[in-house]
DNA sequence: CATAAAATGTAACGTAAAGTACAGTTTGCC
DNA sequence: GGCAAACTGTACTTTACGTTACATTTTATG
């Protein structure tokens, strides 16, 4: 009783033929839910047969699927009496070591947000969901990927979302369109890039509103930004973690699409309308 | 579905009749596990009949004995699964002050990375960090960023990185270079694209070891990846948070950066060398 | 490429479990 | 204390679930 099955499946999943290993990964990717409900739920679940099922459980060591229900119900409900337990137990498999990268990450996103008031959370969101102004994303090497991913939400509830991609060069030539009603999102951290600043400057001096997101010693660009949102990005990793930048950008995503709630629910469903043809 | 089940037996405890009665506090008692069980089991321990049982599961308000059981499961796995709910819903009370969204994706984030194995993570680094064979990522609508941003990483420590953009067609045409020994990492969240899954088919075929990185409900790629990374991605919003698959992302990043320092150590000198010119 | 071995799914089976009819028992009321 | 109503258990029926045998497909090997 002293292995939890989690721990049991990752022992042997190696050992596994491939449609077993499949039932293996269903039932960690939704444990433990999917273990109770029966044979033919968990197969249909995994895409496998129940047989593929039944031979999974009993290579784990169990008689009977009954058998191997009751052991997870038993886990269950052990974890259910004593919460504070759980994480200790469960949490750490035998190896002991949980992951450094992720705890440190996870302080970031706390230490970040607890930072980050409402109030210019607010104010921010509601810059981005002008519709009558375009909206400009910029990004550095590292962080442009989240400027992408922003800005692929963004164009879905939203008309005139620009991602600023590719060369320096094709920036530029973008900011004789931009003017004192638009919004541009930089995100920078170190090491601080020289062309993100150039380009925040010049917009600044055409009248852009600029928001920056960038790590906690602040990039340069502050100077320009009238709002200015600050990340945590030190993990004990050579590389700095950029996963509290990127859940800023999820929780402006998240905001601005139910600000835009009315005006975007007929733009989505033209979108989708578009995308069946 | 607000009101739990416990809390629906101390409503109706008072209007039922004894039997019935002491099969609700035989429940109570052994909280939820005894109504996991059978029918006969249940009556056993309450030490009534089996249709007493079900008069009882009926007067809750339950068609049938084994729905009964499913919303216990549901109930029970919403409590070990995410906890979020709990400090969301219960402990707020009405005041913004903290971040739901935020709170969420932390919690998303401890549950993927509690299935993750160190073994797991292992074979998967390992399998990134052989220099002789080429590294292709792929991601899809939402998730390409977060392939971007790997590849940026990756493709300083190691040769031989490629980040499949772009149109479909031009990644169709890599495959004729992609062979046994390469290696392809999948991103794939609902709403799971077609495109990804003919890719990664023709992939397989071509003997390419793949890795997916997906959501908890498994991207029918899975049917043809060697590793299955599964992340959590339910948020209170109206899309899902794919900051859990850019941790996964992250950790991946550091490890074979750790895996390869001394083979990337000269790498590095050199393009800084390089950038200075 | 041929062959054997392993893996997987289909379909049929037996059984355990849920569900039900009904008779026996208890409880409450006049 | 007699009667009716509600409650409860016994015994039986029915459902659906786990299980298994076997055929097909896939993978490994010389």
């Amino acid at each position: 009783m002293s292995t939890s099955i989690s721990e049991l499946i990752a022992e042997k999943i190696d050992a596994m033929p491939a449609s077993e290993r499949r039932a293996a990964q269903t039932l960690i990717a939704n444990y433990p839910l999917i273990g109770l409900r029966t044979v033919a739920e968990f197969s249909g679940q995994a895409g496998v047969s129940s047989p593929t099922i039944l031979r999974f459980v009993s290579r784990l060591g169990f008689q009977s699927y009954p058998e191997f229900q009751s052991a997870l119900q038993e886990e269950l409900a052990a974890q259910v009496q004593s919460p504070w337990n759980r994480t200790a137990t469960i949490q750490r498999p035998k190896d002991g070591a949980t992951f450094p990268l992720m705890e440190a990450a996870i302080e970031n996103i706390r230490e970040t947000f607890q930072h980050l008031s409402a109030q210019q959370l607010d104010d921010v969101t509601d810059a981005i969901s002008r519709n009558r102004s375009r909206f400009y994303l910029l990004g550095g090497r590292f962080t442009d990927p989240i400027a992408t991913y922003m800005a692929a939400h963004l164009k879905i509830v939203r008309p005139g979302v620009t991602h600023l991609a590719g060369q320096e060069s094709q920036w530029r030539d973008q900011l004789i369109d931009m003017g004192k009603k638009d919004v541009l999102l930089v995100f920078d951290i170190r090491r601080y890039q020289d062309s993100l600043l150039r380009f925040a400057e010049k917009a600044q001096a055409r009248g852009v509103e600029i928001v920056l997101v960038t790590d906690q010693w602040l990039s340069p660009i502050a100077r320009f930004a009238r709002h200015v949102i600050a990340g945590r990005t030190a993990v004990p990793s050579p590389w700095d973690s950029s996963a509290a930048l990127f859940l800023i950008a999820e929780t402006l995503i998240a905001e601005v699409t139910r600000k835009l709630e009315q005006s975007s629910a007929d733009r989505i469903r033209d979108l989708e309308q578009l995308r069946d043809n």
